[in-house]
DNA sequence: AACTCACTCTCAACCACAGCTCGAT
DNA sequence: TTATCGAGCTGTGGTTGAGAGTGAG
């Protein structure tokens, strides 16, 4: 995504309501991406927007409106990540997925996940477990609340620096694997063979089939074909198209284009985040409503939005050690060692065959 | 309570080298 | 403008040693 003056940003999707919290839920009657708060506002009930068909977003690659619920996995999915990650292996292919039923319109899309609803149920039923949990959830507020108190204060350097923002690194975040536009661009040839090949050369981990390349080429074409096609309105996005063939800028598929960003944003870069929106900054507000109004409402989003994304990623984290190149760990276990190190082949004593 | 010692745990550093980028020619 | 060359950089894993942490005396 592209914030006014050519910022770009590498992470999910925009809420394009408020454009500052993170999206939830894809509106395929508005072609809009939206976040929960703006969707119960836009879709509120009695309004003129309310029985418009709602979809959740793609889990995997927060990119792209889901169109398939995968019971194994407990996850929606968008067709390109419903298809990367069922056509993996026979067990996979085996997933009972079923396609994605619009969002009830009494349901707030953000409860509307397993787990959320879970979590209601258990706090009806266990009031005590509730009781019990509290500190741990006091604590886990005051992480987030750290967390986003950090953002504040680094955001704005980091927005200019390098794109990144809340002080985490590419592997937090998880485009290290998912942006192909950093990686790909730092080696085009990585981008060209992205399984371990015969050519030995280096190869990303994530491994892309044949077939979701070619799947991913029809889907190019289909995405060109719709931007032909296009309303006024959808000429800066061109993922907003229909649902029934909707070519996503999925990442995980290569990546046509850039992930968008989450920006939870507080402090003193929300200012910033509305200066760049400049007048946009609300399509589906109040048009009666100040900018001001709008900010501070969006700010109290930006907070949600932000511990949300913020207990999301720390459920998702993953420390194990991720191998970018496969080939190089192949050659590193080859290799001769002395003491753990590795060892010139001569240096080798000759009772020692080499690898 | 303060200190020492032994033990355990964590983590950065080290190594060679294939493959890559990039500037110079 | 294109091709070639070489220097420099990157990333890979097992072992090691320094330092931190812990518990007993």
């Amino acid at each position: 995504m592209e914030y006014g003056d050519g910022y770009t940003c590498n992470w999910g999707r925009l809420c394009e309501s408020c454009r500052v919290s993170a999206s939830t839920l894809y509106c395929h009657t508005d072609s809009a991406f939206l976040c929960c708060s703006c969707d119960e506002r836009i879709h509120a009930m009695g309004s003129p927007c309310w029985p418009h068909h709602r979809v959740q977003i793609c889990g995997a690659c927060e990119n792209a409106p889901a169109a398939f619920t995968c019971k194994a996995d407990d996850a929606s999915l968008c067709i390109n990540c419903d298809f990367e990650i069922h056509s993996a292996n026979p067990i996979a292919s085996r997933h009972n997925r079923v396609p994605l039923s619009p969002l009830p319109h009494d349901v707030t899309p953000a409860a509307t996940t397993t787990t959320d609803h879970e979590e209601q149920r258990n706090n009806n039923n266990n009031y005590e477990v509730v009781e019990n949990n509290k500190s741990s959830q006091e604590m886990d507020e005051r992480e987030a609340d750290s967390w986003l108190l950090l953002d504040s204060e680094t955001i704005e350097s980091q927005v200019v620096d390098d794109g990144f923002m809340f002080g985490e690194t590419e592997e937090e975040v998880g485009v290290v694997e998912c942006d192909s536009s950093n990686k790909f661009q730092e080696h085009p040839r990585d981008h060209q063979t992205h399984s371990f090949s015969e050519d030995q050369s280096d190869s990303v981990v994530p491994i892309q089939s044949v077939e979701s390349h070619q799947s991913h080429q029809q889907l190019q074409q289909q995405q060109q074909q719709h931007q032909q096609n296009m309303y006024f309105n959808m000429e800066q996005d061109p993922s907003r198209v229909p649902f029934t063939n909707y070519p996503s800028n999925c990442p995980t598929t290569g990546g046509v284009a850039y992930m968008d960003a989450h920006v939870p944003v507080v402090g003193r870069a929300r200012g910033k985040i509305s200066e760049m929106c400049g007048g946009g900054y609300s399509r589906y507000g109040n048009p009666n409503g100040t900018v001001s109004m709008q900010m501070q409402f969006a700010g109290e989003m930006n907070r949600k939005a932000g511990v949300e994304k913020y207990r999301e990623k720390k459920k998702s984290r993953k420390f194990e050690k991720r191998i970018r190149y496969a080939y190089r760990k192949a050659y590193a276990e080859k290799r001769p060692r002395v003491k753990g190190r590795f060892a010139k082949r001569q240096d080798l004593p000759s009772s020692l065959p080499p690898n």
